[in-house]
This record gives C-alpha cells, sequence and structure tokens, in this order.
DNA sequence: ACACCTTATGACATATGTGTAACAACCCTG
DNA sequence: CAGGGTTGTTACACATATGTCATAAGGTGT
C-alpha cells in the first residue's frame, strides 16, 4: 500500500456522488481517482495502482458484478460496492463475486470511511506475506528490495530519503521504460508539481552520487533528453 | 484456517436468535460453539480456536467493542457484529475496534452466510504468508519469545509494559522491514491514533533505553525518516 | 486512601530532509 | 561555432521530523 495517502479509485457515473466522494476523501487524506465507466475503471485499476476500488453497481455502460470479476482475475485489490439496489440476492451476488464490503444508498459517510478502513486494515495485513511481484531487483552492483525498502550497492547498505526512495521505486517499477517528466513529478511530488522539473533534476542528481560508480557517467539512472528518465534494466 | 467445517463461534444471548443461528449453520456446514456472555466467549475464542466469531453488541454482562479490543489484543481472527443497533456510530465504534463487518438486525441468513464467506477468504488469504511460525528470534545478545510473553537480554529478563511489548513484537514479527507510523499506531493504539506519532517517538526511546547499548546509536531498532521504524535483522 | 506502575501530555534540543537560488555543463539548432 | 534552452551540481536556509526529559493523569491492587 501506499505509503502516506492511500489512492481510492472511485468508479460511480453519478456526478452528484462523485462531487461528494470527492469532497469526503480528499478531506480524509486520500487520494482519489475518478472513472466515470467500467471500462474506464478497469483500465485505471491496472494503471493507477490504487489501493481500494469503490464501485457503483448501477454503472450504465456494463455490470457491475462483472467489474468485480474481471478484477479479481489478477487482483486482490479491495473492492467496496456501493448500490442503490438493497436486495439481499445483489448483496450475495456481489460478495460471492469477490467484492469485500457492500452498502446500500443512502449511506453515510462516516460508516463508508470506517468500512474503507476495515478494507485497508486487511490489504495492509495481507500485503505482508505477499511474495507476489517481484519485489527484489538486480542491477549490476545494485540491489533494490522494495518489499523491505532496502537499497544497496555492492552489499553496502545505501541509505536513501523518502523522495529519493520514492523516484527511485517508480523508476524500479517501470525499469527499462521512459518516464516522462510529468509522471515522474506527479507520481512523487502529486499533480500540482508537473512543471517543477528541477526538482526531478536534483534529486536524480541526488540518486546518482549515492547509486551510481561515475554520478557523470550514469549506467543505470540515465537521462533521455527533452522526455524524462528510464532505468537501465540490463547491467 | 480448519481444512472442510469452519468452525463458527457465536456470541449472543438471545436463545431465539441462538436457534436460528444454529440452524442454518449447521445446515450449512459449519461447526458451531456458542456462548452466551463476553466472558465466555472470550474463554471460547482462546480455547476452541474458531475460524470467524460472529458477536452480538447487545450483550447484559459486557461491552461488545471492548470484546473485540481485548480479541484484538491477540488475535486477528475475523469477527463479524450483529447488532440491534443501527446507529451509524455504533456501526464506526465497532469497525475501527478492529471487527470486520457489522450487520444490523434483522438481517438475511443468505447475506450474514455471504460476509461471513468474505471474512473466511480474507483470512484464507493472510493465513498463507502466515504459516510461518516462528515464535523464537534472536538479535545479537537480543532473545524476544513471543509465545512466552518475554525479552532477554544478554540472558537477562527485561521487564516490557503492554505497549511496549505489542510495539516490538510487531516489529519483531516484520523484522527487516520498514513499517510506517501509519501501521505501528494503527497495529498498537488503533485506528484513530494513526496521527498522534508522538507516541511512538516516546514509546520508540523507552524500548531503545531497555533494549540498547547505546540507545543514542540503536543497533536493532532503526528509525527511517519521514516513514517510519525498522528491526534490524542481521547483526 | 495509599503506593505503585503505566500511559498520556507538554516542552525543548537536535537531526534530517526539502525547497530555493545560483551557477556550471551539456545538447541541439541555426 | 555561437546562442538558447535543457540538464546537472553545489551550497545553504528553513521547516519539519525525531529523541529525550520532566511531569500530569489514569488505573490497579493492597
Amino acid at each position: 500500500m501506499t505509503a502516506n495517502r492511500p489512492k481510492v479509485l472511485v468508479i460511480e457515473d453519478d456526478p452528484a456522488i462523485q462531487r461528494f466522494l470527492r469532497a469526503s476523501l480528499t478531506s480524509h487524506d486520500y487520494e482519489m481517482v475518478e472513472a466515470t465507466t467500467g471500462k474506464l475503471g478497469l483500465l485505471f485499476a491496472t494503471e493507477q495502482q490504487p489501493d481500494l476500488v469503490i464501485l457503483d453497481l448501477g454503472l450504465p455502460d456494463s455490470d457491475g458484478v462483472q467489474i468485480v470479476r474481471e478484477l479479481r482475475g489478477w487482483s486482490h485489490l479491495p473492492i467496496i460496492i456501493v448500490s442503490a439496489r438493497g436486495q439481499e440476492k445483489d448483496k450475495v451476488l456481489a460478495l460471492d463475486a469477490g467484492a469485500d464490503d457492500y452498502l446500500t444508498k443512502p449511506f453515510g459517510m462516516p460508516e463508508l470511511l470506517a468500512r474503507m478502513r476495515v478494507a485497508l486494515r486487511h490489504a495492509s495485513r495481507v500485503e505482508e506475506g505477499d511474495a507476489e511481484g517481484e519485489l527484489e531487483f538486480e542491477l549490476g552492483d545494485l540491489r533494490i528490495d522494495l518489499a523491505r525498502r532496502l537499497v544497496f550497492r555492492g552489499g553496502e547498505q545505501i541509505h536513501l530519503t523518502p523522495i529519493e526512495y520514492r523516484l527511485l521505486a517508480i523508476l524500479v517499477r517501470h525499469a527499462g521504460k521512459v518516464l516522462t517528466h510529468q509522471f515522474l513529478l506527479r507520481e512523487v511530488w502529486g499533480p500540482t508539481y508537473v512543471n517543477q522539473s528541477h526538482y526531478l533534476r536534483i534529486f536524480m542528481s541526488n540518486l546518482r552520487r549515492k547509486l551510481e560508480a561515475d554520478p557523470a557517467c550514469p549506467r543505470y539512472l540515465l537521462t533521455e533528453q527533452g522526455v524524462g528518465y528510464r532505468l537501465c534494466c540490463d547491467g
């Protein structure tokens, strides 16, 4: 789970409820990603790596239960259903499809928040023993252990500050791919920093100083002029 | 979890509901243990090793939320609350105390069964990674016996207060991994304390004073600035 | 009611991380 | 090869996170 601000994906077509949720969630220190259709929802679930999904069953473009099944096909992401339908068979169907909780509209925000905490609690407990997803990477003399949040260079542990680590972790998770300035800034500092590319330069410099043998000729942390940065994945 | 017939502990004083639950549960291939008071419930929870607890909040002899807290003190057993009280604040209180779900009476049996399946699903997922039954740890001159709840340093027993012990136990169970402030606060003090990080500082300080040779330069209880704490597992 | 232990609270010193500014090096283009 | 824009580096001030002490409040058993 993201360390500080859990990311919540809300799949909901009603703009009024979207607004309501956004206000409540952001004020309770959650990061919110919005999708108004099932298709978009599934896309964002893969791309944005949310910590929790709130799903309205009454979407116009797709069957909510089907979305739950598709999500469960590849992920154990907590899913909380929010629905106008209060029929017991609807609840049973959704819960058995893999949903973790089911709230009937209208519901109180405090209850939703409490149930979100329950879901995140479960997720964080499960995460502990989760070997899924390569969590240890080796590049030349570098070793990055995402599970333990440790970085080694030639057997020696390297201390990284929170921002340095977050930046590196994102590069590692997308090793080999070019990540744009915008993307990195948004992921590390947040959406309002997408133009502050000097932050990036400074922290890339810091990382190179700590990780590269010759920071002036980086072997791992490569610059893609005019685009962004890339973590070299082979040797 | 028991392989075939999950064992359900029902803590409920109303004989009518007890009968109703017994009929439904046994016919759905659950084994049922009954307790009519909170005291008995806690006793059976330890003795019978159930897979799931269904707890009525309206017990005559004790506060249901308190029972949840006591259970959570030593176990992650799934707890489903069943209550006549439908007030939102009751739900929030119980869920934050550690309950996994909350149903308001009257409820339909199919829904309860579906929510039980959800809870057991979670438990079985967690269990996979939980299998490590290591209950004794050695780090340098420290020895921590989780089963007996004892801590030694260089052969000499160290007395820890309840909170100190819980904090240390969690660090030990995740030795090597960085645990965020939020996580530690939630596990030790509960979800409502996630912002009170000064508690953590003080109790880490206490632990270091008792466990470290030089509390100013800790070898075991390490700080990860801006993130959390970590128990060094090597050396 | 008392003594005892534990936990909570407040104040303060210190350590660390981050944002900012200034400047140097680099790359592409004309 | 000159110039503008992009990128890299360094140093420092500030804010924040952290560690520690002292003390108050709460609880328990005698």
